[in-house]
RNA sequence: GGAGAGGUGGCUGAGUGGCUGAAAGCGCUCCCCUGCUAAGGGAGUUUAUUUGGAAACAAGUAACGAGGGUUCGAAUCCCUCCCUCUCCGCCA
């Protein structure tokens, strides 16, 4: 969510990042100005009736203290018409406060100066590559390996759940282990500080995030008890301190947590979902930081870098993209998506995307920091995948297979794993 | 799941209808005094929002778990929900 007084101040700015955001159109940015002035008067009116009233309330206690009651009497019954009064002028307001709200929720978040343009992913700019992406005749895709030695049960995930829920089985269980804990030592090492979160969430936790009103399609969710299972760690991480004001001196604030992911993923389909390219449930390691506002998009590059860092180090060939507006998202002002080079599909992964959120989401979440003495702020919010592990898990399968069908072990998952080849 | 007790400011904790946005204490900030230290004195110290103002600030409104109700007036009375604690039941 925007701040209104910025929408106000930065009325163009706003519309245009809209349409680069690819909104049809942004005539809702006018719309919810003018019924922010609307609100604003209408609040103007109720408050001071109000006042009157509260004026006059006091006034009937004093004389009732001092038993004159007819006197008090008198007063009542002035008090009557502004009882009324005050009662429609909530109702207007209230009505109105919900329409201004759902009208600014609609608004996307700005896009940054330094992002580029453009429509679709194809205009998605490449930022970097590390690596170089290689092809051999005899490499096999993930799904042909695990399906040789029985590492990944899809069928029987099928049967116990449904499509999308498979079982890991054997030394890919335990890679992906090995992954999960590598990568949270990995932040833990450069003072990340490690979290072990809820994996359900309730509604104001899925509305902070940004999740409702926008993306409920993509959640699970639990209606009985009113929670939705979480699409990754970002929900209740960033919600960790919604409705707090931090002290200036405790920023930056660095969270790892390692969750399972749910996403109904409606409509995927063909060579996207083969094997675990998608799936409705798989495991992740995010990061996340709450920062001051004028260190955001530098914590935004050593945010990347560290997620570029874990690939350099399982040495899988990557190339980072620097997305466009068309294709970043909502909440975000500016995004990088890290994808991994897939040597059996001959094609890219995302592993990880990297998002600055500026205050759209402390906004949301009413999470704030004390600045000097008095004033109050909205923090920046920072997130990234480090990264999703079954799309690493095809990387590394694919990529340390050799041509007699042995997958070795990538040397800084060794410790964890003990041995030379899975 | 059953029974009972509660939810007040950064913390502890008063407050059962009116002058209480909230006593008192602790903590914190600033000032004074004492050569340091200890002790003492004074002032300040929630948040959101509206109006005015360049700002400092001033004034108004709202908020005592959340939402609704009663009343001229609610932290205080009533209803619903949420949460915490104690006991019982169940349980990894």
């Amino acid at each position: 969510m925007l701040d209104i007084n910025f929408i106000r101040a930065n009325k163009e700015q706003v519309e245009k990042g809209m349409l680069a955001k690819g909104e049809k159109e942004n005539s809702i940015v006018a719309e919810v100005l003018a019924k922010d002035e609307e609100w604003r008067s209408i609040v103007h009116q109720a408050d001071g009736i109000r006042s009157e009233s509260n004026v006059k309330a006091k006034q009937i206690g004093v004389l009732m203290g001092q038993g004159k009651k007819e006197e008090a009497q008198a007063i009542i019954a002035e008090t009557s018409s502004l009882k009324e009064e005050i009662k429609t002028l909530e109702e207007k307001v209230k009505v109105i406060q919900e329409e201004r709200e759902s009208l600014l929720l609609r608004i996307p978040n700005v896009p940054h100066a330094s992002v580029p343009v453009g429509a679709s992913e194809n205009d998605n700019e490449v930022y970097s590559t590390w690596g170089t992406p290689f092809k051999d005749e005899w490499r096999k895709p993930h799904w042909e390996i695990v399906e040789r030695y029985g590492w990944v049960d899809f069928e029987r995930g099928v049967k116990v759940t449904g499509a999308g829920f498979p079982f890991y089985v054997g030394p890919v269980a335990q890679l992906q282990r090995a992954l999960i804990n590598y990568f949270i030592n990995e932040a833990g090492s450069v003072g990340y500080t490690e979290l072990q979160a809820p994996y359900f969430v309730n509604e104001d936790s899925a509305r902070g995030t940004g999740q409702i009103p926008d993306k409920e399609d993509m959640m699970y969710e639990i209606p009985r008890d009113g929670f939705f299972a979480i699409p990754t760690a970002e929900v209740p991480v960033t919600n960790f301190h919604r409705d707090e004001i931090l002290a200036e001196q405790d920023l930056p604030i660095k969270y790892v947590c390692y969750t399972p992911c749910w996403r109904r993923e409606a409509g995927s389909y063909g060579k996207d979902v083969r094997g675990l390219n998608r799936l409705h449930q798989f495991d992740k390691v995010e990061l996340v930081k709450i920062v001051k506002p004028e260190n955001s998009y530098e914590e935004l590059e050593s945010l990347r870098e560290h997620a570029e860092k874990l690939l350099q180090d399982l040495d899988l060939p990557y190339r980072t993209l620097l997305m466009c507006t068309g294709d970043m998202g909502f909440t975000q002002s500016k995004k990088y998506d890290i994808e991994v080079w897939s040597p059996g599909q001959q094609r890219w992964l995302e592993v990880s995307s990297c998002s600055n959120f500026e205050s759209f989401q402390a906004r949301r979440m009413q999470l704030r920091y004390r600045k000097e003495e008095k004033n109050t702020a909205m923090v920046h919010t920072l997130n990234g995948s480090a990264l999703a592990i079954p799309r690493v898990v095809s990387a590394i399968l694919e990529a340390y297979q050799e041509e007699n069908a042995k997958v070795k072990v990538p040397d800084v998952l060794k410790p964890f794993i003990g041995r030379d080849y899975l």
